[in-house]
RNA sequence: GGGCGAUUGGCUCAGCGGGAGAGCGCCUCGUUCACACCGAGGAGGUCACUGGUUCGAUCCCAGUAUCGCCCACCA
């Protein structure tokens, strides 16, 4: 069994030529690995779960998800959308993803059948589909039972646009502008105390200053209390290691919440919070209790329902009214931290949330972690460092709840006691038959659907997991994991997970890790690590960037062998640069092989070659020399060719072991264009029978044994070229055939000498460069060719010396012996 | 700021202790006899730079520069 864990791309996105990329490399390999002998496990599955797909089918069926209607079995969206998106059940809203994305899939694997990618159609899933969901939610219910999941009231990442918490992992940092103010708090002595801060609208959300200890600007105020203006609010001054004496004035202003600085120095100093930012993004409606003037509320009233830029005008405004604004705004460019799909800078919000432990607060589950990496074999293997640069920083535990309405639900109710709030301290959990589960539309065991919201009764988790939550199982799910546990045992853990290297730290570390926590084992073996495809400015392919190559116009215009020969040709890790100019190499490769393979076939033995396949007229008569059965490799030369296959052979298997389909197609071509340039012209005439039946069908055995072998060697890459001329001469699919063994044309390699084919490739080299410099036909004759050299170089040559002079027309040759490194031709036309 | 990777002919890239290579592009020539969706030949590079190790360095080591990426950085 070779298990491979496809990446289940996300459908609501569109195809594009570096999916194509990736996917072909891992396509090599399935393929390589069936040839070995192999039973290869090789699902498909797409990723319709998530904020993607939620906002397509938002646009597409014009409605919204509303996870407290019921699910209305009639549901027929409106065919002309009106002002306002209608409302609809989780499950209805699930149902029309279905059906959405059923669209794009075909669309997706349209492409992917083109490609050939040989995947198990049957094996097809979807993030979102009734198994999915079931194993997420399972797994997520065992982390529970086991502590590893829990939830907690804490300051999170928030963003403000799609009103839901985010995951560290989602998070990356854009480079936006921004400017410094200089506030005057006062000090008790009635000294001004200046602050640099880049959000002054957070000042009504201040409870501390903080200095480095022992900077001695503030060492007199630590410990005091100052003043803050325009709300006049006594905030301590405190010291913290934290605080950075050359930011700023060297004093910060700590806020409920600025940055994650803010939070530690929160939590660390004990201080109180003084909340302003709703989770829309807006000002509260109400001052923190702490101001208490009536000219600090009367400030506050002009924030109250602002953004953070609204409120940032205004609060600059009666800074500067109130002369105590010292100074700003004095631009800076300076990084904020966005979530990876929004457009506003992340705020951070106190709420409750699900986490689940990843070794962020554990260093001991942290090294369990890092070292559960170093057992996996990463391609290339410095691609580890990533993960492991990201285990060491994760700064807490994994967010897996967000407060989205499509998607998998957290699958938990809880109690409302007599008042009707609920108890978060001891949810219900369903019954393991009953997944998946819909809390807000299923009722809990032993509740009926008429105690929701009830006193006494019960309300359900509206969150959902994190997307990754589900991916993170993958392989579980495509192995159908507590549904075919015959399967799973056969197939877990696979042996290889292709992906991208941008989503290590999400994709590859969250399937490490919860399979990890499941049973301590590791998902696969081997980390197969995909570049980017740059386009040919050297820019990343992207949507946004305008500069998206998609690839059903590539697969059509050159084939698809062509577009597999070019991606195959781009090593793991190392981003390509997309030309279409390099299309056409594997094209021409593809039609080589299929000119090459007519001419090797045509020579016999007849009837190998449908009507079709060849031009019509005269085909040498192949029937054997005595019959049946192959006959004998009698010719140095065709020996030493096959003596060079084999190690090509070794060569390309030790490559795909290896993980290095580029170097096996190198080698293998490399080998292909020697076989065609160099000996099929030494030894056509030979095989045309003009010395002999002998020589001819030690020359027509040769090549039938190396293309067989060829073929193969090939197949992975170009499986349709190969299929083809399979079906010419030979049973079955190539597909299905062994990989080439060095065994197989190694016995026909007695007297195999790797001399000769140098000397010969050499010699002919020669020859064709004369004629060509003459400006002559390749066909003209030579009258005489003088060759010069050692004697052991003379000697290989003796070996090949009539297929060398017919193949060059060569009337009259002379060997010399001399002591010259290098052999000397003269040739006379 | 920490880390990873890259730097080889006009372009895209292999190679890697001892001859500097391939394909594309360019130039020249050549079609009865597998292939014009072609073949043959040619020009073109101080292998980023500086040191070191070595009998010998494109290759190993150290440093520098440039580019790309990952992570951290919001006063």
């Amino acid at each position: 069994m070779f298990a491979i864990d496809t990446p289940p791309l996300t459908v609501s996105g569109k195809l594009h030529i570096g999916h194509v990329c990736s996917f072909t490399h891992t396509d090599t390999v399935a393929r390589y690995q069936r040839m070995r002998g192999k039973e290869v496990f090789y699902p498909i599955g797409w990723d319709d779960n998530g904020l993607p797909t939620e906002r397509r089918v938002q646009n597409y069926f014009h409605v919204r998800c509303d996870p407290s209607l019921p699910y209305d079995p009639g549901f027929v969206p409106p065919a002309s959308p009106g002002q306002d998106q209608v409302p609809v059940s989780r499950r209805n809203f699930v149902e029309l993803c279905e059906r959405l994305t059923d669209l794009d899939e075909q669309a997706f694997e349209e492409v992917w059948r083109r490609l050939g990618l040989s995947v198990d159609w049957s094996t097809m899933y979807r993030t979102i589909d009734e198994h999915s969901r079931a194993i997420s939610q399972r797994g997520f219910l065992r982390n529970l039972a086991r502590g590893e999941a829990y939830p907690a009231q804490a300051p999170t990442l928030w963003d403000v646009t799609f009103q839901t918490a985010v995951a560290q992992a989602e998070v990356e940092d854009r480079e936006v502008a921004g400017a410094y103010y200089r506030i005057a708090f006062q000090a008790g002595d009635g000294e001004l105390v200046p602050v640099a801060t880049t959000r002054p609208e957070l000042l009504p959300a201040c409870v501390a200053l903080v200095a480095r200890p022992g900077d001695e600007r503030y060492s007199a105020l630590i410990g005091t209390t100052v003043r803050s203006p325009l709300f006049g609010v006594e905030v301590p001054v405190l010291a913290h290691h934290l605080a950075d004496p050359a930011k700023g004035t060297g004093i910060a202003m700590v806020c409920t919440f600025g940055d994650a600085t803010d939070v530690t120095w929160w939590r660390e100093l004990g201080l109180p919070a003084r909340p302003v930012l709703g989770r829309d993004g807006r000002f509260v409606a109400s001052p923190p209790a702490a101001i208490t003037s009536r000219a600090g509320r009367a400030a506050y009233r002009q924030l109250a329902g602002e953004t953070t830029a609204g409120a940032r005008q205004r609060i600059t405004g009666l800074l500067r009214t109130a002369g105590d604004l010292l100074a700003g705004p004095e631009p800076v460019r300076h990084a904020v931290n966005f979530y990876e799909k929004g457009s506003q800078p992340l705020e951070i919000v106190t709420s409750r949330q699900w986490y689940l432990r990843n070794g962020g607060r554990d260093p001991e589950l942290a090294q369990a972690l890092l070292e559960a990496g170093r057992q996996i074999d990463w391609h290339p293997a410095y691609m580890r460092t990533r993960y492991e640069n990201w285990v060491s920083g994760l700064n807490g535990d994994w967010l897996v709840s967000r407060q989205r309405f499509f998607g998998v639900p957290i699958p938990v109710w809880y109690p409302l006691d007599a008042g009707g709030q609920p108890r978060y301290d001891t949810p219900i959990v369903p019954a393991d038959a009953d997944l998946p589960v819909d809390p807000m539309a299923d009722p809990p065991p032993g509740y009926d659907p008429g105690q929701r919201g009830q006193p006494g009764g019960f309300a359900g988790d509206p969150d959902v997991m994190d997307t990754w939550g589900t991916s993170s199982l993958t392989p579980q799910i495509a192995a159908r994991w507590s549904i075919d546990d015959d399967l799973a045992g056969r197939v877990l853990p696979m042996d290889l997970r292709p992906q991208a290297h941008e989503i290590i730290r999400t994709w590859l570390f969250y399937t490490l890790l919860r399979s990890h926590l499941e049973d301590g084992s590791l998902p696969w073996r081997h980390a197969a690590l995909s570049g980017w495809v740059l386009d040919p400015d050297r820019k990343k392919m992207s949507k946004s960037a305008g500069n998206v190559v998609t690839p059903m116009d590539s697969l059509r215009r050159n084939g698809s062998d062509a577009v597999r020969y070019w991606a195959a040709s781009g090593r793991l890790g190392v981003d390509m640069t997309f030309d279409p100019a390099q299309l056409k190499v594997g094209r021409r490769l593809a039609i080589k092989i299929l000119n090459a393979s007519r001419f090797v076939l045509a020579l016999g033995p007849s009837g190998d070659l449908p009507s079709g396949a060849l031009p019509s007229g005269a085909l040498p008569s192949g029937e054997g020399p005595s019959g049946e059965g192959p006959a004998a490799v009698t010719e140095p030369l065709d020996s030493a060719m096959l003596g060079r296959l084999a190690q090509v052979i070794t060569q390309c298997t030790r490559a795909f072991e290896a993980y290095d389909h580029a170097g096996a197609l190198a080698a293998a071509e490399e080998f292909f264009w020697f076989f065609c340039d160099d000996y099929l012209e030494l030894v056509k005439d030979r095989a045309y029978g003009e010395r002999g039946d002998g020589p001819a069908w030690s020359a027509r055995s040769a090549l039938r044994l190396a293309l067989s072998a060829v073929l193969r060697l090939f197949a992975p890459f170009l499986p349709y070229v190969t299929e083809e001329v399979w079906s010419w001469w030979l049973e079955g699919s190539v597909h299905r055939a062994a990989w080439p063994d060095p065994a197989e044309v190694l016995p026909a390699t007695d007297g195999a000498d790797a001399g000769i084919l140098t000397a010969a490739s050499a010699a002919i080299a020669a020859i064709r460069g004369a004629k060509s410099g003459a400006r002559m036909s390749m066909r003209t004759p030579v009258r005489a060719l003088v060759v010069a050299a050692r004697r052991d170089h003379l000697d290989a040559l003796m070996a090949v010396l009539p297929d060398l002079q017919a193949a060059g027309r060569v009337e009259h040759t002379e060997l010399r012996f001399c002591d010259r490194a290098e052999p000397d031709y003269q040739i006379t036309l």
